[in-house]
DNA sequence: CGCCGTATAGTCGGTTCCTACTACTAGGGA
DNA sequence: TCCCTAGTAGTAGGAACCGACTATACGGCG
């Protein structure tokens, strides 16, 4: 028995989408570029359309129509079905409801910032942090260009700002990383390997082991 | 060609342990759960011998000697080699240096925030924020149970320090969210189908249509 | 007028990833 | 002593995912 739900968020766009007006999966990956919403959708010609249909044996979407425009490749357009619409709205809840885990790689990579030293570890933050400003920076402007200059209304841009709000999250806990590595406040341990996995003498903190 | 680098952050976490010492798969879940590593990295057998079987085509670690305990099943032990030593610091480096898109489920969800009215929404994320200060506050214990106890020098337990900050950062977005839509300065705009696309008045900006 | 780059629309095949399962042992309680 | 649960170690099959590819149409430029 497979998970109950599709997991894959693509579904929630495409389901989105199909809300307003019947169309092709091409289309719908067109309409989500145009929208700015690939940046929380990833959005892949080939996982569109195993999820489309992944949605269509859920019977949570259903062809209504197969065109064929000049001699372009058959499109099939799709519509929600009343499951569809029902299930949208409950998973939307589900999702902002409960948080889940996720692994995102910077906090995989934090996670062995040791292993760079304190230099490495410190110039590798600060290119990141410069990353950060550039991107938080591009967003700002599209923001201004569309919600600041009325083409679509505040909700409608929401994840937007949302994910902005993150970034310099990310980007204040890195620059005070940097600087706390710089000081000393962040040390690293002396670290020798003993019989049973290592040893560690840290500055204030005497000394200890893992396990 | 397969993409130059195994992606999967789990062999991160393989390489790091491998290069404290030799020692076999399951061993390796286990000691990853026990320091709490099983937040950054999603520790999950089965992916776990996809990943060291992939590390050892790459020639990152090779299996060093296969055990048998008594009559449990037999066990593959494995070492880094000197590429993997090398390639391990590299692949830390280039993920601290370069934010790379990441799709979270809840970036997800808000982006239809509008579908669940402004009741529904308000109140879906005032339940994510109690879960939010819940999860905070035990990982605020985990961390003075460790690094505030002495039993670990900081510099181990600094993703966790980060991905306390995410969570305290989402926590704020989401308090602030639900208060704008409290006092109407997130509105819901009124939206009508139109001839092509949609049509909504905002509030105060007046009218607009998508697409 | 022919050529090239881009847009349209989608397919295909392989890798990765994960869930569910097997099979055995150790230890504790009744 | 016998069963039950938790722990140990890993396998197998399928679903999900993604990158690379196909094929046609269209518009502009030299």
């Amino acid at each position: 028995m497979t998970r109950r739900k599709i997991s894959n968020t693509l579904a929630l766009a495409v389901l989105g989408l199909l809300l307003e007006r019947t169309m092709h999966p091409y289309e719908m990956a067109a309409i989500l570029r145009e929208r700015h919403k690939d940046s929380s959708f990833k959005v892949n010609s080939g996982s569109l359309y195993d999820t489309v249909e992944a949605l269509v044996r859920h019977g949570w979407i259903e062809p209504v129509e197969t065109a064929r425009d000049g001699r372009r490749p058959e499109r099939t357009v799709y519509a929600t079905t009343e499951l569809g619409r029902s299930e949208f709205v409950g998973w939307i809840d589900e999702l902002l409801r409960r948080p889940v885990a996720e692994y995102p790689k910077f906090m995989a990579a934090v996670s062995y910032l040791g292993a760079l030293g304190p230099d490495g570890a410190a110039e590798a933050l600060t290119e990141r942090a410069g990353h950060l400003v550039r991107r938080i920076e591009e967003t700002k402007a599209v923001l201004a260009d569309t919600v600041g200059a009325g083409k679509a209304p505040r909700l409608f841009m929401i994840e937007v700002e949302c994910a902005l709000h993150a970034w310099e999250a990310e980007l204040a806990w890195t620059r005070r990383t940097v600087a706390e590595i710089g000081d000393g406040r962040l040390s690293w341990p002396e670290v020798e390997r003993s019989e049973d996995g290592w040893t560690w003498t840290g500055p204030t903190d005497g000394e200890g082991t893992t396990r």
